[in-house]
DNA sequence: CAGGATCCTGGTAGATACTG
DNA sequence: CAGTATCTACCAGGATCCTG
C-alpha cells in the first residue's frame, strides 16, 4: 500500500464506505454527471434543462435535480411569479467537485482507445 | 464556461458521452471501487478477495471482477496447478484510474460533514 | 411552467445449489 | 479452489397522465 492510500485509510471513519458509494453511485447514474455539467456552465431554469439534455425524460430530470439538491450540489429559487418558474444552478460545494470529476472525464478521454480496445478483444474471446 | 471545460469540449467524440457514463458507472456501482482498492494493495486471489470484502457473494465478486477485466483495469492468472488456483491483480491501466478516483474519495471526505448535514436538513425539510 | 402520481419494465444484486 | 446456474427481489429509469 503506497502513501496516498495509506494516509487516506488513515481518515476512514465508520460510514464513509458508505459515504464513497452514495457519492460515487450518485455521480456514476444515468443523468447527475450531465445535469451537472450543463449547470457548470450557467445556471438554467427546468425547460432549458429538458432542452439542453438530449432524451431526458421530465421524471429524471426532476427526480435528479432533487437528489442533487438532497447532497446540496445543486440548489433551487423557485420564483413564485405567474407563470412560476424556477432556476437551478452548482453550488459552492457542487464547484468544488467539478474538479476530481473532470480528472475522470479527463482519464476517460485518455484511455478512450485502450477501453474500448480492451472491451472488443475481451468480447471477442469470449464469444460463445 | 471555463477554460477547462472549454478543452474538454474540445476533445469530445461521438459516443464519449456513452464512454465516460460506462466509466463513472463501473466505479459508480456496489463492489468495483471496493475491488479496485482491495487489489491495488496487493495482488490477490478469488478467496482472499471473498474473505476481505465483506458480505460479498461469490456471485458479484465474480460479475465484478469480469466486468474489471472487460475494461482491462485487471487481470487474472489461471493457474493450472492442482487444486487450481488464479489471481488478480490491477494492470497499469487500472493503476492509473486509482489516481483520480482517490482525488473524488478524498473529496468526499473533505466534504464528509457538510454532506451529511445537507442531506439531513433536506429531508427535515421535506418530511410529511 | 414545473412538476407530482402511477404503472410498468429491464437490469443489478442476493440466495442457494451445483461443478471442473 | 474457483467458479456456474438458476431463481427471485428490488430499484433505477421510462411512459403516460394529471395538477397548482
Amino acid at each position: 500500500m503506497d502513501q496516498q492510500l495509506r494516509e487516506l485509510k488513515n481518515r476512514f471513519q465508520p460510514g464513509d464506505k458508505e459515504l464513497f458509494h452514495s457519492v460515487l453511485a450518485r455521480i456514476g447514474d444515468k443523468w447527475s454527471l450531465m445535469v451537472i455539467i450543463m449547470l457548470s456552465k450557467k445556471s438554467q431554469r427546468y425547460t432549458e434543462l429538458l432542452d439542453n439534455i438530449p432524451a431526458i425524460s421530465r421524471r429524471m430530470l426532476t427526480v435528479t435535480l432533487r437528489q442533487l439538491e438532497r447532497d446540496g450540489l445543486v440548489h433551487r429559487i423557485v420564483h413564485a411569479d405567474l407563470p412560476p418558474w424556477s432556476e437551478y444552478g452548482v453550488t459552492d460545494l457542487g464547484l468544488t467537485l467539478r474538479e476530481p470529476v473532470v480528472a475522470i472525464a479527463e482519464w476517460a478521454l485518455d484511455h478512450r482507445e485502450e477501453i474500448l480496445s480492451n472491451r472488443e478483444s475481451f468480447d471477442d474471446s469470449h464469444a460463445d
